[in-house]
Order: C-alpha cells, then sequence, then structure tokens
RNA sequence: GCCGGUGUAGCUCAGAGGUAGAGCAGCUGUUUCGUAAACAGCAGGUCGAGGGUUCGAAUCCCCCCGCCGGCUCCA
C-alpha cells in the first residue's frame, strides 16, 4: 500500500485534450480548426497556449540572452520555462506582464506553419533547450509559430491573434528542472492563471484566497487543534487537546463502524528487526522512503513505515481453516516514512502519521462480498463526515512488471468492478495504472471548494502473501494461498483531518466541534447559575465552556464565533428566573430565548444524528 | 534534495549600521453590561542558530536550521 499518503495538492489537472492537428505533408502552412467550431474547453485551451508564447516573448525581450524551454497550457492558466542569466524578482513579473498586454493590445496575428527540421535547426541555433525538442520529434518537419517578431517551436493549438487570449494574471515564480528531471539544469518557471473573462479570473483569484483563508496550517493554530516543533522533528504532528478531541471522535466512529463490519481491531509494534523489512521487500523497494536504521543489541530495527508486515505475522500465528476466513484485522497504527523536505506540508505531508489500516484475509470465493463490503464501509462513513460526493478510481494490471498469476488478477479486478457497479459509483478506469503487486481502487472525495483528495484507497496484494508465505487449509485439506487485501478509510487521520478543516473552513460539524457549546452569563452574577446551565448539556456528555471572563456579552459572543463554537448560550436575569438560555448559533444567529431542557436536548439530538449545519458555513 | 522567497513579542507586522516598536492576545485593576471588540495600567524579545566585518550589527558578509511557493502538466 504505497500510496494511502498522496500529494499534498491531488488535484488532478484537467489535461485538456491536445488534439494535435496532422501535419499535411505537402503543405506548409499549419492549418488549424477555425475557432468558432471549437468547444470551450478546446478554446480556452487555445487562450492559455497563445498567451505562453506572449509570456516568452516579453520574457525574451527583456533578456535577449535568455533561452526559453516550454510553455504549455495547464489546469488554471499557462507558465513557461526559462533559462535566464538573474532570479526573477516581483517587479519583473509586473514589467513582464505590461510587456504582455502591449503585445495583446497590438493584436497580430498568431501563424503557424510547417517547417523542415534542418531550417527549424538553423532558427533555434542557439537556443539548446528548442534543439533538444526538435532531435526528439520523429517527423521530417516540425511546427513553427510565430506573431509578430516572436518565433516558436510549437506543434500548434492557438487563437488567431494575440488579442483574443482573455483576461490573464501573472501570478509566480517558481524553480522547475528542465523536464522535471531533477539531474537537469533548474530552470525559472513562470506562471499565470487565465481565463476568457475577467469575471471568470476574478473568481478564480477569489477562491484561491479563500483556500487561503481555509488553511489548515492557520486554522489548527487559530483554533488551538494542533502545532508543529520544526526545531524537534519537521513533518511530526503535536495533537492539542482540542484537536484530539476531534480526533478522538473520528476514531470512535472508526472503531464503531469497523466492529460492526466484522474486523478485529489489533496493536502492533511501530518498530521491527531488519530481518522483517528483508523478507517483505521493504528493504528492496521502499528504504528510501524509510527512516535509519537505530541499533538494538547489534541488531538493525527500523520505524515502521507500514502495518502489514505485523498483521501478517498475526494470521501466521496460528494454522489458519478456511472455515476461519475471513479474516480482517485492522488498527490505528502509526507509521513512519521519510519524506523529502521540500514535500512537507502542515498535515497533509507529514513524516509521522496514523494510518487506518486493515488487511482482509480470504480466499478467492470471498472476494467480491468482501470488496462490496469494504466500499460500502467506505461511503457510510465517508457520508458522516459531509463527504457525498466521491470519486473512483480503478487501476488494473501493469502490462509488463507484475506479480501473481493472470487469473487472480482478473478475479480481483472483476471483484472491484462488481463492487464499484453494485454501490452504483461512478468510476473512471486507469488502464495498466495499477501497482507491480495488484489492483486498486483509489477514492477522491470532493471538498467545499470543489478539490478533490485522495484519501481512501483498497488494493489487492499477490506480492506479501507469497513472500511470507501465507496459507490456509481449504475444504480439499490442501494448503492454498489466500487472497489478501490492504485498505484504508481516512488514509492517514492527520490528513484527513487537515481535509475537514479546510472542508468546513474550521466550522467543524457539532458532533465533531472541539467544545461544541458556551455559557455567557452576561454579568458575575449569572456565572452561578452558568454553571447550572453547563452542568446540564455535560451530563449529556456534551463538550461545553463557561465564559466567565471579564468581557462584557458582544465580546464573548465574538470570542465564541471565532472559535465557530455551534452554540452560544447566553444567560442573564431573565433566563436565571426562567430556567432558561438564550440560544445563538454560530450560523443561524440569535435564536431566542429557550427553555434549558429544550436548549439541552437541541445540541444533544444535533451530535446524535451528526447534522450538518443548519445553515451553508460553506459558503465562506 | 534543488530553485526562489522568507524568519523581529503567543499572533499579525513596522524598523534597512547608532543600542528594539505597534495592534491583537496575556496579566492587574475599574466597569456588571442583552447577541461579533468597555476603559486604564503592567508585563512581554539572547531580532531563527553559529561565525565574520565594524568603535558599534535586527540591519552588511559567510554558513547552518526552519518555514512559504514550486520542482507531475512535455514543442
Amino acid at each position: 500500500m504505497a500510496s494511502e499518503q498522496e500529494r499534498a495538492m491531488s488535484n488532478r489537472p484537467g489535461e485538456p485534450d491536445l488534439d494535435a492537428p496532422e501535419a499535411p505533408p505537402d503543405d506548409s502552412h499549419h492549418d488549424e480548426a477555425p475557432l468558432d467550431t471549437l468547444s470551450p474547453e478546446e478554446r480556452l485551451f487555445r487562450m492559455r497556449h497563445s498567451a505562453a508564447h506572449v509570456l516568452a516573448e516579453a520574457v525574451l525581450e527583456l533578456f535577449p540572452e535568455g533561452k526559453y524551454a516550454i510553455g504549455p497550457p495547464i489546469e488554471h492558466g499557462f507558465y513557461y520555462d526559462f533559462d535566464l542569466p538573474r532570479p526573477l524578482t516581483p517587479e519583473d513579473l509586473e514589467r513582464i506582464e505590461r510587456r504582455m498586454r502591449r503585445t495583446i493590445k497590438r493584436n497580430v496575428p498568431i501563424e503557424g506553419q510547417w517547417i523542415p527540421r534542418d531550417e527549424a535547426r538553423e532558427i533555434f541555433a542557439d537556443q539548446p533547450y528548442k534543439l533538444e525538442l526538435i532531435d526528439e520529434i520523429d517527423d521530417e518537419t516540425v511546427g513553427y509559430f510565430r506573431h509578430a517578431e516572436f518565433d516558436d517551436l510549437c506543434e500548434g493549438g492557438h487563437m488567431e491573434r494575440t488579442g483574443q487570449v482573455g483576461a490573464f494574471t501573472l501570478t509566480h515564480v517558481s524553480g522547475a528542472y528542465w523536464r522535471g528531471d531533477e539531474r537537469r539544469p533548474m530552470l525559472q518557471r513562470v506562471y499565470g492563471a487565465l481565463f476568457p473573462t475577467q469575471e471568470e479570473l476574478d473568481a478564480h483569484l477569489a477562491a484561491r484566497e479563500e483556500a487561503e483563508r481555509r488553511d489548515h496550517r492557520r486554522l489548527g493554530r487559530e483554533l488551538d487543534l494542533f502545532s508543529t516543533h520544526e526545531e524537534y522533528g519537521p513533518g511530526l504532528i503535536y495533537w492539542h487537546p482540542k484537536g484530539a478531541r476531534v480526533r478522538l471522535e473520528m476514531e470512535d466512529l472508526w472503531r464503531h463502524e469497523h466492529l460492526e463490519a466484522g474486523y478485529e481491531l489489533v496493536f502492533t509494534p511501530h518498530t521491527g528487526r531488519a530481518t522483517l523489512w528483508e523478507q517483505s521487500g521493504h528493504l528492496d523497494f521502499y528504504a528510501e522512503s524509510m527512516y535509519s536504521p537505530m541499533d538494538v543489541d547489534g541488531s538493525d530495527f527500523y520505524m515502521k513505515p507500514m502495518n502489514c508486515p505485523f498483521h501478517i505475522q498475526i494470521y501466521k500465528n496460528a494454522l489458519r481453516s478456511y472455515r476461519e476466513l475471513p479474516v480482517r484485522l485492522a488498527e490505528l497504527g502509526t507509521v513512519y516514512r521519510y519524506e523529502r523536505s521540500g514535500t512537507l506540508h502542515g498535515m497533509l505531508r507529514v513524516r509521522g502519521f496514523t494510518q487506518d489500516d486493515a488487511h482482509i484475509i480470504c480466499t478467492p470465493d470471498q472476494v467480491e462480498d468482501e470488496i462490496v463490503g469494504v466500499v460500502e464501509l467506505f461511503l457510510r462513513v465517508l457520508g458522516a463526515f459531509g463527504f457525498d460526493e466521491v470519486r473512483a478510481r480503478l487501476s488494473t494490471r501493469p502490462e509488463e512488471k507484475y506479480v501473481g498469476a493472470v487469473e487472480d488478477w482478473d478475479l480481483a479486478e472483476a471483484s472491484l468492478r462488481a463492487a464499484l457497479e453494485r454501490t452504483a459509483l461512478e468510476y473512471e478506469v486507469d488502464e495498466g495504472e495499477g501497482a507491480f503487486y495488484g489492483p486498486k481502487i483509489d477514492f477522491d472525495l470532493v471538498d467545499a471548494l470543489g478539490r478533490a483528495w485522495q484519501c481512501s484507497t483498497v488494493q489487492f496484494d499477490f506480492n506479501l502473501p507469497e513472500r511470507f508465505e501465507m496459507g490456509y487449509i481449504a475444504e480439499d485439506g490442501q494448503e492454498h494461498r489466500p487472497f489478501m487485501v490492504h485498505r484504508a478509510l481516512y488514509g492517514s487521520i492527520e490528513r484527513f483531518m487537515g481535509i475537514l478543516i479546510e472542508h468546513y473552513a474550521g466550522a467543524l460539524p457539532l458532533w465533531l466541534a472541539p467544545v461544541q457549546a458556551t455559557v455567557i452569563p452576561i454579568a458575575d452574577r449569572h456565572v452561578e447559575y452558568a454553571g447550572t446551565v453547563r452542568d446540564a448539556l455535560a451530563a449529556r456528555r456534551l463538550r461545553v465552556e463557561v465564559d466567565a471572563g471579564g468581557d462584557r456579552m458582544g465580546a464573548k459572543i465574538r470570542k465564541a464565533q471565532l472559535q465557530k463554537v455551534p452554540y452560544m448560550l447566553v444567560v442573564g436575569d431573565r433566563e436565571a428566573e426562567g430556567h432558561a438560555v438564550s440560544l445563538r448559533h454560530r450560523a443561524l444567529g440569535d435564536l431566542g430565548p429557550t427553555p434549558l431542557a429544550e436548549a439541552v436536548d437541541r445540541v444533544a439530538r444535533e451530535r446524535d444524528e451528526r447534522s450538518p449545519d443548519p445553515e451553508a458555513e460553506q459558503e465562506a
């Protein structure tokens, strides 16, 4: 199970179809489909592509000795990579952008043609990156585009004139290796955002700001949920009391659902002797992601990057009969993985995290029902967290490098498909994208901002049962190899928490909220009654606090609102007298006077039903 | 790891060779207040670490460490 912890930002770029026109060999003019026949996506793709050319032109005007590499359209805009004599500054970006706007205003035609490779080699004689690209092109002609004085090697997909590129802004500059290869030169990449209209661009920029506002690192600090202490270990999370309350709710639900679904819970060690990792193959294939070994009594011990080898030991501790299968072993197992320092990101990409890991070991004819059970469990629990939109991706057997028998792969893939069909989940298929040891389904959940996060995964493993010689005695009295499935629902508790924080912008649903209600006495003489109110809520196991400080009521309300506490119970003379509270909800505002018992019932019911907030918290 | 940026009070930030500042938070006091910020006072810092230049360094130089944005998108 190599990829529970996926890329921090796993939003998959909506790779537009390049749809390169075939080169008419006898016609040097580079024909492109007329603009008015294009879908909006293709049009946008062309706008972004053309803007990249305009960008390159502007940069090369400022740095005539600069080299340019590649500049494709991307999800929200475009970029272009350059090799320049000095690093670009924010002021440079402004100058570049001004020049780009000039070119766009001049509205010059963008023209393409096919030219012989030799001619291209002459044109780009002092452009090493272009020459490298030309050498890799198989045809005898290559695409060549120009507008005004600027020319570029390019297979096409452009607007007709520079005035047609839409609304854009340059966003940032960063380093990027030539061809994504860290052994090759580091280039400077200039990014731009581009949309057909200013309104759409503004909406995109606003969405970026919103995402920044929801950043779990910032909310985690403001809401006192967690911290990191870089000087004592980058990528390691410290859960504060309030964050731990949320985690406990996540874990309680998880344990309850897993016991209900027939899993057995286990605990396994955090470290094991090198021999275990040799047998599992991790030291051969996964060593670069493992913490360095520690010496214990003269042999090497490794922190575990995965739980599977331990669960396998539990399975193998007895001779297993087919009557015992399926065996489902589940653990909230904390693992440590060495992630490169530059990739660490808050709770979303860390070096120590708790996997909600389970291994199902079963016979071939149990496989399908087991997988269906897993998918149903996933959807039920993800739904409880408010993730109703889930996308699935089925990855099948790679063409070449794989272990195990083809029949077993076929059975496994069929069962994964069947589970997706039986749960009526929409899915796409990534042919040949499975791991070498088995096919899998990855689940992306979609958050309030429309971002997709890969969390859950079900993954067959034809490798470890072999390596550890797992077996069971079947009805025929012979030992057989069982099927083994890894699966994780949250993936990583840390990561899932980070996603939850961003999804809800910190306003977690009441059942998850660290503080579910704050009692606000108006004056000191109401503190005693506030205690009565608190006790009434606490008696129903609600997480409640009294704000007995010297602030005025308005300030206490503000504090509770900023802490995103779902309910505020204001108590003054009237309430103390009438055994009531004045109820306020963080999203609904003042709900007016309410008898204490009724208020308690309301809050407890919302907790028990795991209700989402009545009003759209999501919208900002 | 690499490229660029960045690191000053718990938080957000100002200070750009002459001995460290604001707002918020905290503490103390006064106020006892009806649905998103009462008022006053006090305290708070080896300016990320180490080394160097200088009469003098938060400020300039070197070297570490951390954080932030990227490093997948193939003419």
